[in-house]
DNA sequence: ACTTTGAATTGAATTCAATTCAATTTTCTG
DNA sequence: CAGAAAATTGAATTGAATTCAATTCAAAGT
């Protein structure tokens, strides 16, 4: 039984997997208040009842997609602890727009559920947002971690959401001109948080 | 007859915006979907089926309020013409965060589109982007009205937004150092986006 | 003052979609 | 194979949004 059990729960993941990866297909194409379940269903190829074995109703169904595809893009942006700081985070902003270019629907999806929408998902997003933030406090020796830098980085990772949405879309900069300015616009926000020139050394060391 | 129609209707109006302005209180403290007609009609005072006259449905009463409070928001950051550019910049973030602070519960509804944000919502807070990014444009000579340059002040006003709603929640900076985060952020997103030096002139002429 | 007209207002009736649940089938294990 | 647990179904329920026919109200013209 133990098997079983194990077994039975491990088929079960695959299929709830299954029908997350349907979930961002479906609400990156039409809104959550569009699509009804029996629309959900239909498209998964089961019943009603169903989708309610899997998931708590259908706003938890919507949660735990933006849920999945958040996790996606937390873990894709994971970089090798090897590189220089500045290369690793050049390297985690590719891996970034890697994501967002080939995840498109998902990344919109995520995003889309906008800045806040019901607490829960604002939860999700925060919280992707913060492990995000952590990282990049971790691998920059030079930003110490005060309230000011994290407020900073966290409005820099606005800037980088809203370019990259922007981006798909309109594709009005080369891939490698947006990282130029996420770049730039890392150090300078950290710089203006902390006061005039506590980071003017690490700033320009890196020019 | 002339005159009762015009009379009716500005008493219709009152009224419509008296509404708005209650959906603005209501739908910032709980969801939208947590909100029944009915709650909505017991806390005007007025029956389920008025609502229905003064408004399509209960999400077009949503999309007004968002739309009222987009409104008020561009409205209220408008600078005078007398001022020097940089000046005026100041003055309109000083506004905005005047209302930021003033609306705080308006202000987070706005950027909070709803679950699954539709499509008109999400015209609407890009119409009330553009027109600030119209704005900073025309009022600023040094910067074109290129495409990098959209990007750049889309993006920056992502920025913005994000630290905006962070401050009035946490309050990690002083007013006037989120100022001179969004004043250094701009310049240089502005500049990296143009591409090395392209700027280089105006942004150190600034200091 | 009186009638007409159209807007404001109501609440009962309808409709539509989410959720629940008891029953059935499938799948695994001993 | 027996029998338990999980997967699966669809009919029944529920609750909330929307419609609508009826009523009140306020102003304008006569």
């Amino acid at each position: 039984m133990a098997r079983a059990r194990k077994n039975a729960s491990k088929a079960g993941d695959r299929r709830r997997e299954q029908l997350l990866e349907l979930g961002l297909r479906l609400f990156s194409d039409r809104s959550f208040a569009d699509i009804s379940i029996d629309d959900i269903a239909a498209a998964a190829g089961i019943s009603r009842g169903l989708l309610y074995h899997y998931f708590r109703s259908k706003r938890g169904f919507y949660t735990e997609s933006v849920r999945y595809a958040a996790d996606q893009l937390v873990a894709s942006t994971d970089t090798p602890a090897t590189l220089e700081p500045e290369a690793r985070m050049r390297a985690g902003l590719a891996a970034y727009l890697d994501y967002v270019e080939r995840y498109a629907a998902a990344y919109a999806l995520l995003l889309r559920g906008g800045l806040g929408v019901d607490p829960e998902v604002a939860a999700i997003l925060e919280g992707a947002r913060e492990a995000i933030v952590a990282r990049i406090v971790r691998e920059a020796p030079e930003l110490e971690a005060s309230p000011p830098v994290h407020a900073a980085l966290r409005g820099w990772i606005h800037l980088v959401e809203g370019m990259s949405l922007d981006w798909i879309e309109r594709r009005e900069l080369p891939r490698e001109r947006l990282i130029e300015v996420f770049m730039a616009a890392l150090w300078s926000i950290a710089e203006a948080a902390l006061g005039d020139l506590a980071l003017a050394g690490a700033a320009s060391a890196r020019t």
